[in-house]
DNA sequence: GCTCACCCTGAGCCTTTGCTGAGAATGGAA
DNA sequence: TTCCATTCTCAGCAAAGGCTCAGGGTGAGC
């Protein structure tokens, strides 16, 4: 993947690898340009060079903590969003008054899914990227879902959607008209420690069937042994 | 982020680096032109050749105090408003009487989104933002909240809210019909070292449902899992 | 047309979230 | 000091959501 002119520009700190690799991939995926750091000391060499739009922070490092690390870049007068990264309840009380601005925080562990739709709306909030109002919302056929609002409509009809049937949607639209695996699905809806299997995937399928789905054409297709797809054909 | 030509320019002084670069990052994402200062001496300096509009000023600096610091700029000839800071209870008799002009002054802790609030209005008593008159409104379908009176009326009925109310009211009418999480409303809306938990949101969210939502439609919409959010459309 | 793997969906259980009333603690005003 | 408004905590209830399981369908391949 060739590294893109005008990606946003996204450093990843976390002192555990296998979680700051997750999100690296995710995030050069989604197509942003990434780097990645272990330690409070070694972001701080790498955002003099790198010069991130953004950072996405574990709050808990071996060395400085998250908030010292996003208040020496700061100081350098560096204007960049940070996403702070926390364990649960882990300094809850710390991460509170400190999401000033644009910043964010989210608690681990966080599905992929909410990470890249978060550190979006905070690009756009600290003016990195200036997008049309509904950028927030993404569409296919008549079926429309708004992320600031939380809205879902099908054909202008308001849907209520629960979190998890919301997140799975939007992952659903993002991949509209491509097949998508129930693996990838998990992977990508789920949090990344969720120790259950696949079938839950399929419960959740047929919850959102039986509410965006009542109406025609049916949009949510099952490419057997494959997964699902999103697309407007009618069933043949 | 490019620096605004016409952001007003605001200088802040305190020697607890921490509280001004959590204001001035607050302030930098409102828009305005800031600069910090730890001492007495140092905000003199950059005043100098900055030219502030206005200053928040804490009143215990290390060298000069903060009365010291606005006199003598004062006596430059320089026409600034200044916001002053103080720990509560220290010198509280001593800043009263001394907010002349447009000045005003705030105890710490405080919450971002009355400092800002605060500002803007010293900002427009001393004339450096000319504003039209109900800038000082905000409203959202048969709600009107009026910031100067701190006045707040739903289909021409005046209703009376504690400090706390009107500020998690005016936040939401900030960001009328979008999402906003507990998280964020208590970032915004208490102090920035409240150390309680989000439950707190959920108990003014009904104080506030008591005093605002016994008219229809209800306006204040909970977003399961999410937020809440200022609507007019009808539970469905 | 038979079989097996895959898929769908309803039932049920448990956890989480949200709402509200009651009351303790605080602080300002009289 | 006393009184009262306000803030905050807590606990109990209700409702929603998350997840598992298992029975019954359905399609693909033989």
């Amino acid at each position: 993947m060739a590294e893109e002119k005008n990606a946003s520009r996204i450093l990843v700190v976390d002192d555990e690898t296998n979680i700051s690799d997750l999100i690296a991939t995710s995030l050069k995926f989604v197509g942003f340009d990434v780097r990645t750091a272990a330690t409070g000391s070694q972001a701080l060499a790498i955002a003099e060079e790198f010069k991130p739009h953004a950072m996405i922070l574990d709050v808990m490092l071996p060395d400085l903590d998250g908030f010292e690390v996003c208040k020496q870049i700061r100081n350098e007068g560096h204007q960049i969003g940070v996403l702070f990264l926390s364990a649960k309840d882990e300094m809850k009380d710390k991460v509170q008054g400190l999401t000033i601005g644009g910043d964010d925080y989210m608690t681990k562990p966080f599905s992929l899914e909410e990470l890249v739709a978060r550190l979006k709306a905070l690009l756009r909030r600290i003016g990195v990227v200036e997008q049309a109002v509904d950028d927030e919302k993404i569409s296919f056929a008549d079926l429309e879902l708004n992320d600031a609002t939380h809205e879902v409509r099908r054909a202008g009809n308001l849907i209520e959607l629960s979190p998890t049937e919301f997140t799975l949607l939007r992952y659903l639209l993002i991949n509209a008209d491509r097949v998508v695996s129930k693996a990838q699905i998990l992977d990508h809806v789920w949090d990344y420690d969720f120790g259950g299997d696949a079938g839950i995937v399929e419960t959740y399928i047929s919850y959102l069937r039986k509410k965006i789905d009542i109406y025609e054409p049916a949009l949510i297709h099952t490419v057997r042994g494959v997964g699902y797809r999103l697309r407007i054909a009618p069933a043949k």
